[in-house]
DNA sequence: GTCGGTGCAAATCCTTTGCACCCTC
DNA sequence: GAGGGTGCAAAGGATTTGCACCGAC
């Protein structure tokens, strides 16, 4: 439950951070922007200013509880962490994102680290194309 | 040669641009922000505008001289196209980025999207973790 | 000479921060 | 009651843009 998540994080309970998370907890999109977020609770009539929106995503991020993605660069989007890793596949034309995870995939990126003496801490494969529906279905 | 260059990608030989696409084939960075090149540049006497440095950065990664990578999300990085796509393991604590290639991870990609219906267009795999400098190779 | 290219400063976008007030523990 | 949390507006960093001038073809 939402409280007990932030409790464990060491989170104090507040209503914007509950505000926040119940969302996140509830909402079909998996990947959203702050600038989402925060547009869709004052839409729900919530009472949360941007500010508050940034600071409580940068803390549920940092408690593991979010992770932040990077697509194109231009401004992050976030999802509430899987228990299990997964990568991305983004559709240039309409923007669906499907989440994938590939165990060889995973298993020859640590070879590759440890072929270069690295000691992996995560990683991010984004992979962009054009999706089955009709209208994205094409080539570039 | 820079000149030639620009002509295939069907741009006007301009000062600015000769002078942006020189720095780029002569430095030894692969990797380096627009802010990085404007400095440079004007360390070095060069008489370019921030803007232009910008602009010529867009028009060549659109003409596909170069590739733009947000490997932290904070800005963009620019590196000279080469013949071989790659993909990159970068360094927490000290930045450095190494440059790798799997045919293996490749393939598998080409089969996840084919999975998934998708075309693919491009892909990015960002690996993040300690190189093996003392410094940086430790537990995070 | 034309039309795109450039520099500058202002504008924009996303995100963070300073500060006075508020609320959780 | 103390110390962190919040809202607002202002500041910040990266990048783009408007506009008058300049230069390549």
């Amino acid at each position: 439950m939402t409280i007990n998540k932030l409790k464990s994080a060491g989170l104090k309970i507040t209503n914007q951070r509950v505000i926040v998370l119940n969302y996140l907890f509830n909402t079909q999109e998996r990947h959203l922007s702050a600038e989402d977020i925060f547009r869709d609770l004052r839409l729900n009539g919530e009472d949360v200013g941007q500010a508050t929106v940034y600071r409580v995503l940068n803390q549920l991020e940092e408690a593991g509880m979010l992770e932040r993605h990077y697509f194109d660069g231009s401004k992050a989007y976030y999802e509430l962490s899987s228990n299990s890793h997964h990568d991305h596949l983004v559709c240039l034309h309409c923007g669906k994102i499907i989440e994938f995870f590939d165990p060889f995939i995973e298993q020859r990126q640590q070879e590759i680290a440890e072929q270069y003496d690295m000691k992996l801490s995560h990683h991010n494969l984004y992979m962009f194309g054009y999706c089955l529906n009709p209208d994205c279905h094409r080539d570039i």
